[in-house]
DNA sequence: GTCTATAATCAGATAGAC
DNA sequence: GTCTATCTGATTATAGAC
């Protein structure tokens, strides 16, 4: 820390002290938890994840958390917090970027592509909340699992749409259907290197073997 | 314990004890701690289950589970060799159930089949190695990625035949493929509940996602 | 082979000075 | 807001009697 920047804010005359200044001290150090939470919890997991490591790769001391959260399940329920936030807003920003004339399965098309993308980033948050949700206390559990399931509501409307539109065979169980897609989207994360395929390559594929499978080439029926 | 049993296997004359009687009763210990253990990584994860946990559903004392296994990894690593025996197997005799002239298509149908009833069985096993695999050692996982590697080698060889049938359209990745399959399969394990569907119709459903799509029926290219 | 201590660690949480 | 010191509880692993 530099004398300038703390002389800077000394000097600041304290009748216009900004009322919101952007990032308050305690904020950043908070925001600085979180993120070192997400990061070793994404790579150590979450019953091995020691609030030490933590502390020390958010620059602070073990006892210092205590004073941002009451506990380590307070620290873990906000990373996964932010972590479906991100996730619904992520798949959400994909769909609205089409076309407002868009068919179904172009925007689902776009969902898979946003979701692909947000499972095989480089955030923290997501990789850590895929990590460790079935470790975490059965209380969070339950709570998250409640929180997943409003976000899902997304695909749902996706899902009904393609079926009014003919997208979606009519004998299909859509939730069978959604959660298998899901399922294809989720576990990438065990197998996915960067390198050999691009995540929207991978995602091409994922969406074409959704609506069109992976056998030869067909034409539509008459 | 009653006192007959005892008894009468006081009773048994020295001279004719088989060599080999059917189970030792060590033999049966030792099975019972792996049992019991595959039971508790199932339910509690790898981190939350604690040795007392094992020894307990085991029906003995916690210092005991030592004089069959060196540490609490040697039991976890017995338990992953186990889930892995079982999965191929299970998938190997649901390939050879089908009859010698099957098609590729058929013969994949059928593996996933195998392969969904082995994730979504009562198996404790299998289901513990799906919830454990990434909070055990790291060395332990390098090892066991090679035998999950190794048994792949028979969806690889699969998809092969398949491609060489004209099965599974020449333009797809292989590998992707695959690896997309698997993960839809795997990842049932997140939501399947006993009830609504079986798991041979969710089976189906994935077989005829996988190679026709959830998109309107389409007759055959001309 | 099994049981009763008990050693050895380790990590989450708290108290209180600064 | 942060630091040092410490408490507390839990769990793996071992020693040694039976």
């Amino acid at each position: 820390m530099s004398i300038d920047s703390a002389s800077a804010r000394e000097a600041r005359p304290r009748a216009a002290k900004p009322k919101k200044p952007p990032i308050k001290k305690s904020e950043a150090t908070r925001a600085r938890i979180l993120d070192a939470a997400a990061y070793v919890f994404r790579r150590k997991g979450y019953a091995h994840a020691r609030l030490s490591d933590i502390a020390k790769k958010a620059r602070t001391q073990t006892s210092s958390i205590y004073y941002y959260f009451e506990s380590r399940e307070a620290i873990v329920s906000e990373v996964l917090r932010i972590a479906n936030e991100k996730t619904a807003s992520y798949v959400n920003a994909a769909i609205s970027e089409q076309p407002v004339g868009a068919t179904a399965r172009e925007r689902i098309t776009a969902a898979i592509h946003g979701h692909f993308r947000i499972v095989l980033s480089d955030n923290d948050y997501t990789s850590a909340h895929m990590r460790i949700f079935d470790q975490i206390p059965e209380k969070l559990q339950e709570h998250f699992l409640k929180v997943l399931d409003q976000n899902a509501g997304i695909w749902r409307d996706l899902f009904d749409a393609a079926r009014a539109e003919g997208a979606i065979a009519p004998d299909v169980d859509l939730s069978v259907l959604r959660l298998l897609l899901l399922g294809m989207m989720n576990w990438s994360i065990e197998w996915f290197k960067p390198g050999r395929m691009s995540v929207d390559q991978i995602a091409d594929q994922a969406a074409r073997l959704f609506f069109d499978g992976a056998g030869p080439p067909r034409a539509p029926a008459p």
